[in-house]
DNA sequence: TATGATTCACCAGTCTGATAGGTGGCAAGG
DNA sequence: CCTTGCCACCTATCAGACTGGTGAATCATA
């Protein structure tokens, strides 16, 4: 059997070699690279190869092209992680998001409680107020509700469990706010949003983390009774 | 003060419709979309801006382009997320990631410790024996630990723990083994690998857990002293 | 002299024709 | 039955032409 030959494209190699250039130079954030001319004949390649290896640096996020100016370092000293799933619609599938979803957060609000400031407890309870302020009159709390919970993760102080949560959430949102019926979740999970910040604002970790968990198997119950 | 509009280039616009026709003719993995030539004429656009929302679509794995066959769709029904940190070498830096291992790493190890089969148990089993070999003939173990962990995270059952934790394993690969003295860490670290494979072949969460964050702390209390 | 309009050099955005090269089906020839 | 060569169809890449954005230098005017 022979083996199968790898061809490597054009563009591939482009946008290899001006991330070496990159490097190699030392170029910095907002630093401009040489325009789309000079590039073709530094690589002695085609204008069409050399945008399209710009288009993928620009997909994810090396380099910026702005028309009529250059072309940009993004960002450097930046850790990407992309990830994917098989998405449907199964119980089982919910409840493997909501478990992550509990490993994560469940981390962000003990951290929260460890590490929360006089200002953000006042940001949070500000948060609350509106809360239950939209939810007395009836209106939607889906937004409010996601407010506060990103306040818990900006509390626990770790940027990279934010970037994490954050890049996961969409699939929560989605998934637990859309397909069930919204204002029972909310309905049932509310009286939880105010005892755990009771707890994180004394910071007291081990009944914040016991809320945030009577919470999630608020969700968890009802995922399983759908 | 003119209101900045907001362009929207010609090859966006047509990575749109791309993706709408996908939706409306309901395509499915593995479709054939039609050529580019067929497009060029769909869209009413040049090639190369077709070629450039191919470029965008082929990165963000929505599409495949084959030479001398066509144009495929890639995967539907798939959640993809992404996300980034700003990367440094401070302790800070390392312990937050630490945390969000600790986080998601402890919650696979909770849920292999409950739904562990047979069959993962005989290949952990197989791993670890692998381990201690190389350990003891003084060979590089980096590459089994990640093994190890890894069937660990397969044995939670929980496809989308598994994506988030290989999406961010670049992370700490990158930050404990390097900068670390590597060694250093795999000798003090190996202990809890046994015992913690104990805890979880009996079944045992809460002692799989005490294991597992002794291994944590082991790495912390590196970093710390680092 | 100060200010506002104009021009111009430079740059990315887009289209198009030409050529190269990969892929698979099919028919002629062994 | 298998090989070989041909062909239709497709992507890959290049190069040239034209469009339109941007900012700085320049020029005209109050």
């Amino acid at each position: 059997m022979m083996k199968k030959i790898q061809k490597i494209h054009v563009h591939e190699q482009v946008s290899q070699e001006i991330q070496n250039y990159i490097r190699e130079f030392n170029l910095q954030e907002g630093d401009r690279l040489p325009s789309v001319e000079e590039m073709t004949r530094m690589f002695g390649v085609g204008r069409s190869s050399l945008r399209e290896a710009l288009r993928y640096l620009e997909t994810v996020e090396i380099v910026r092209v702005e028309n009529g100016k250059g072309i940009f370092v993004r960002e450097i000293d930046t850790f990407r992680f992309t990830g994917k799933v098989k998405v449907d619609n199964e119980k089982k599938f919910l409840l493997s998001i909501l478990e992550v979803r509990r490993a994560l957060e469940g981390k962000a609000v003990e951290l929260a409680a460890k590490r929360i400031t006089q200002k953000e407890i006042i940001d949070l309870e500000h948060c609350l107020e509106e809360y239950s302020r939209l939810k007395e009159s009836d209106q939607d709390t889906s937004m409010i509700d996601l407010s506060f919970h990103r306040l818990i993760i900006k509390s626990s102080s770790n940027p990279i469990l934010e970037s994490v949560l954050q890049s996961i959430s969409g699939l929560y949102v989605k998934f637990f706010n859309e397909p069930l019926g919204e204002k029972r979740l909310f309905d049932e999970t509310y009286p939880f949003h105010n005892t755990m910040f009771q707890a994180i604002a004394k910071h007291d970790v081990k009944n914040a983390l016991v809320e945030f968990n009577k919470l999630m198997d608020c969700v968890e119950d009802l995922i399983k009774t759908y």
